[in-house]
DNA sequence: CTCTTGTGCAACTCTGTGGTTGCAGCTGAG
DNA sequence: CTCAGCTGCAACCACAGAGTTGCACAAGAG
């Protein structure tokens, strides 16, 4: 349940570069990595392993173009993330309510 | 305005043993560092460390409590940074559609 | 065909950090 | 007062992964 890649997602997410990496990759729309990696300050091979991982967790898509390889962004993977957290967030506001409750009838009841 | 925390955030969630903590506190609702080591098969040092980086990062709050210290799910920061990872997404959609009308012009009128 | 440019693979370094153990210091319980 | 339990600090180990460099290969441009 707390397990449908959503692990990947935040893993990918974590890091600085990646963050910026995305970003770069927001304003670019669709880049290659040698493009991609003339606006970070890390080299090409840097840049094709976090996009590897940003694949991998699903942020980001890749599709051949003649001898160059484009990326593009995958918004879906990051607005499920969201909606898990969300969920989460609700999740804990709900048990420690109950958990309150229960602590005041004790204190109450006893 | 991608720094407002939520890196924090990110970076805490994205450690398995961390969100596993995070889970054992909402089982709890309320629980001491010694208290969560008993739940998660790791010391209770590195239940600590843990607990201060999600402190660090505004996922729980800990308070003293005689001569123990009790730490408490905060789910503010969560949600907070749902909302902000749901608004990337849409971000990303809005860009891309942009881009993509941009080439469809391109295309059109060369 | 040749040159250029971008990709892919591999080996290697090095910092960050998750995890451990040990010990000292408080503080409530008896 | 004394004991037990929980916290806090510090040193230390080990592995993951972020980043680099070097080279070989594929494919469009001239």
């Amino acid at each position: 349940m707390s397990d449908t890649g959503f692990d990947a997602v935040l893993g990918a997410m974590a890091d600085p570069t990646r963050r910026a990496l995305l970003d770069a990759l927001a304003a670019r729309g669709q880049a290659s990595a040698s493009a991609l990696a003339s606006d970070l300050p890390v080299s090409r091979q840097a840049i094709v392993k976090h996009l590897a991982v940003l694949e991998e967790a699903g942020l980001v898509s890749s599709a051949r173009a003649g001898r160059e390889v484009r990326y593009t962004l995958r918004s879906q993977a990051l607005d499920a993330t969201a909606r898990w957290m969300s969920a989460l967030a609700g999740d804990w506001d709900r048990r420690l309510d109950t958990i309150k409750r229960a602590a005041e009838n004790t204190e109450n009841n006893d």
